[in-house]
DNA sequence: GTAATGATTGAATAATTGTTCAACTATTAG
DNA sequence: CTAATAGTTGAACAATTATTCAATCATTAC
């Protein structure tokens, strides 16, 4: 225990005022870890459909499922990353699941991204 | 050719009503298949990590591999693919490649991925 | 010219991940 | 009770992908 990593690097720093400055003001390694496990959900085509969809209207997992024609299975272990993400939050009715968006974020990230794409 | 994708949704559509309304206003295939593509850059922890230490300060490969502590090729190949989704810029001056964000939208793009996180 | 350095490349490997399949739970209707 | 439907689950499989390694290119210094 308490072993220092090796470093890898294969080279010298070439600006070591740069990279001192940039390190100083980095986030903690825990951020972006956060940070890409959340844009990690955003990454996939059945994801982001998904939770446009969401954006849209509230819905069941059929619903998704004829939407997207994907099988119940697939839209139902997605939605339970979304779920563990807390991206999607869901209410159950009768035999019938609604989910829905967890928070307005989303829809933030949605506009953000389109933007981008369209130039 | 011309040959219609057999349907595989296993299931009978719940609310038709709420399916058709989503459908009528969803954009085309292309747009999440774009959109997922630009997320996919942000959901890898390397690439994040690049990506925010550019917003900063423009930086070379040597820079950036003592920084986040990787091979110069780990980085070389995770800026490929950056510059191939335009995110990234590059400038050479003598043997030293400059990297920079290619675009505002990466800023506001982190800026509500933090907001999220952070809740 | 040669040596050294910054950077890229392609192939190989290891790890991750999305979908399928079959089995299962929970609720409702008859 | 049974049958039907909404949804979940875990294992298996296939596809994707991040890093490593070794070789290579480009520029500068000698």
């Amino acid at each position: 225990m308490n072993l220092k990593k090796q470093p890898v690097c294969d080279c010298h720093v070439i600006h070591e005022d740069i990279v001192e400055r940039v390190r100083a003001t980095m986030p903690k390694g825990k951020d972006f870890y956060d940070l890409s496990n959340l844009y990690k959900m955003f990454s996939d085509h059945t994801r982001v459909r998904i939770l446009w969809a969401l954006s849209c209207e509230d819905m069941c997992v059929c619903d998704l499922a004829v939407l997207l024609d994907m099988t119940k299975s697939a839209i139902s272990h997605q939605l339970k990353s979304l779920r563990l993400a807390n991206l999607v939050k869901y209410e159950k009715q009768g035999k019938v699941i609604y989910y829905s968006l967890a928070d307005s974020h989303v829809k933030d990230i949605f506009e953000k991204g389109f933007e981008h794409i369209h130039e």
